[in-house]
DNA sequence: ATAAAATTATAACGACTGGTCTACTATAAT
DNA sequence: ATTATAGTAGACCAGTCGTTATAATTTTAT
């Protein structure tokens, strides 16, 4: 039993990945198929709402993904400066890598579909408070005051959406490495 | 001689408008066309190369806009961080417009084709060094080092597009209010 | 073993895509 | 008056879009 996965998710995680590069109109439910390899009757089979119930089950995959990997580094490194360094950093790095599929994990479907469909502004906005819930969490529990927390995981969530946007648009890690610098300024202890 | 504006601009206008509530495929020509009034023959007799070379005019367009907003609230105000702030409350107070058409102004474009258009990606890069190129200069001349004022820049530009994205996506301006108000730590001098 | 249910597999649909093409009109130079 | 040029107008193309329909197959329950 090696790669027996079921079509459902494998259909959840082309998509995921496809949408993180194009983001919502740029890829067509046929490269879907294709890339995944699951005929088109199926898909109507496991999503009979078609492309946007598809899509709101990929904005929820990769939000998972996000949040795994924010509670990995957050539980190998105690300080949060650091911890949120070592994600901006090891995101940098992504951008080296020829071939990189990096792209905002949500924020394409995001910025396309803000106007467009409430269901799926609504998971993209469930997503960016969920992240920002473990910023929140992790500053609060290294002392930090409630609201400055809250405030900090906001500006968080946005350098790095931000970050990521200017790094894959210029092709280079440098703008992801400089707000990993400057973070120990947003978190003076107030 | 009221509103007789040529042709050209006049598709260029509609395409920017358009390309920064829904992006570049999710914006066909007949919407283009249709929104501007200007019939298709004339969309390919001014931009031969169809959509990706009109594209690339609108994102030139969207730039420009977005420089004479920075500059004559910089030429208002002379503190950079009252103008970055007020800059960016600016911003937040669009969003509470009912119907408001923000948008990441060319962000969406961007992260939808940095891997798929050389050419777009390009004029995307050029649009945001240009931005940087402004808030630098503002930094320079309130006497910030050289340094600290590109590293600060890029944080700006990262904070305002990831801001925007979030205050789209929430229906909110808070998230852009927060970084306003979070604005001064970052402008420490070193 | 058989029936029912779940899933896969294709083909086709109408609508729309970006793009091409040709006919037409307006203006100005000759 | 004639011709040249710039721009307008929109029908039309092949291809792709998301979606639907239905048949074939596999899996599960009895």
């Amino acid at each position: 039993m090696v790669d027996k996965k079921n079509s459902r998710d494998t259909l959840i995680e082309a998509a995921s990945r496809l949408f993180r590069l194009r983001g919502y109109y740029g890829v067509g439910l046929n490269e879907i198929i294709e890339e995944s390899g699951i005929p088109k009757g199926s898909l109507y089979y496991y999503f009979p709402k078609g492309k946007e119930e598809l899509a709101i089950e990929a904005i929820n995959h990769t939000k998972e993904m996000v949040i795994s990997k924010i509670q990995e580094v957050f539980e190998r490194i105690e300080d949060p400066i650091e911890a949120m360094q070592a994600l901006i950093y090891q995101l940098s790095e992504v951008i080296g890598e020829s071939d990189h599929k990096l792209g905002m994990p949500i924020g394409t479907i995001a910025s396309e579909n803000y106007s467009t469909s409430e269901p799926i502004r609504i998971a993209c906005q469930l997503a960016f408070e969920d992240w920002q819930s473990l910023y929140k969490k992790k500053l609060i529990s290294s002392g930090y005051s409630e609201k400055q927390s809250k405030e900090v995981s906001i500006i968080v969530n946005a350098l790095i959406e931000g970050g990521i946007l200017l790094s894959i648009t210029s092709k280079s890690g440098k703008p992801l490495q400089v707000i990993a610098e400057q973070m120990p300024l947003l978190l003076i202890k107030k």
